[in-house]
DNA sequence: TTCAACCTACCTACTAGTAAGTAAGAGGTC
DNA sequence: GACCTCTTACTTACTAGTAGGTAGGTTGAA
């Protein structure tokens, strides 16, 4: 379903600066912010440092250009979702997708790193990441409200606390399903969480 | 409710590889553990950092210890749980306020923190961090259990299931709080999870 | 007098970042 | 089409500072 690569920007651009980001953002993903460094970028696209620091001046430039591609990216992602006419169960589903095809790289979602890293991160780096939670948050909460008109979505929660029940379970699930090098482990944790949205009425029978 | 500072270590002890202890691990709950330093230790504790490798040879030593006394602790916070007779919603919450203990200083559970850093982390700390999600997760199971048998969790869900949503969400809305600065967001987020999971029969209204 | 618990003084490796220089090319002018 | 200027995209060689870690000496109490 759709491109593969939302999340993670495999090489479209051809230009250093993008391989520059693509390489970064790869290691921000399995090492975190500061877990890796400019010699580690330089090493693998094979320039020196100096050269990155021409693209990129400071650590927090590149950060800061990383997660504005980043949400972007994910922006057009949902706006894909949106596009299609599909129930919100599936639309949800399709949400759990752009997570999974992440793990599935043995990668954390890069918000969610920089969640964990956030008293280190320079200012304008923290002030996207919340922007970013805000707006899954924001997503979601439309998704729910719709599902509900519809009747598919149970009625009785919050479409805001069922939003950030989404967002936590996600989140959580892709943090811990990283070390048990488990991607099925996240699979069932989000069918899970889904499932306890999914209306009663819609659904034929609870049982698994 | 029981003695404060299940999570985190307040000095309890006066001696100084416990003082160690307690800094680096507030420092690792707030920043990770790849980015606080010896330095970092020794400064707050008037100390040199050649007196923290005489208590702690490597950092990754110090990680280890770090991890073992949050094992103990935690595991004993469980059991304290264990020991007062109450229903399965109630032990639930008040694992959900092990997790709020530690979110109302600003940190990030030592383990989630640890999940985020994975990739980086010294091997046998690894494995350590892994047994945590597993223990948690087995503990939970247990309780969903006999909540399922006493008829307060809805019989629906597996239990092995239901126990990996909670981890999964609550690491997720500490993540995600702590950005947000917002203590509420994750009470909100682990009543909406913990709700779904309660058994309909049990509870008059659903309503919130 | 022994020994735990330090300290001084260092080391090597790496961090982000900079200064100065350069090869290759674009764009305009005569 | 030869010359000049300016830009892009780098390089080499460096800086100050920090990382984890160590060798060897000091101190005070049992």
């Amino acid at each position: 379903m759709g491109p593969d690569a939302i999340f993670s920007g495999l090489p479209g651009d051809r230009d250093t600066a993008s391989l520059v980001l693509d390489a970064a953002e790869r290691l921000v993903q399995t090492r975190g912010f500061n877990s890796f460094s400019y010699a580690d970028v330089a090493r693998e696209l094979e320039l020196t440092k100096a050269a990155l620091h021409y693209h990129f001046a400071t650590k927090a430039d590149l950060g800061e250009a990383l997660l504005e591609r980043f949400a972007a990216r994910f922006a057009s992602a949902l706006d894909r979702i949106d596009a299609k006419p599909a129930r919100a169960p599936d639309k949800l589903a399709a949400y759990a997708d752009l997570y999974l095809d992440v793990l599935r790289r043995d990668q954390m979602c890069l918000c969610g790193m920089l969640a964990a890293e956030y008293r280190t991160l320079p200012e304008r780096m923290q002030v996207i990441v919340v922007r970013f939670f805000n707006d899954n948050e924001a997503w979601l909460t439309g998704v729910v409200e719709r599902g509900q008109t519809e009747g598919t979505i149970d009625g009785a929660v919050s479409p805001h606390d069922a939003a950030r029940s989404i967002v936590a379970a996600f989140e959580g699930a892709m943090l811990i399903a990283r070390p048990f090098g488990d991607v099925a482990w996240f699979q069932a944790t989000a069918a899970t969480v889904l499932n306890g949205l999914v209306s009663a009425a819609s659904v034929p029978a609870r049982g698994q």
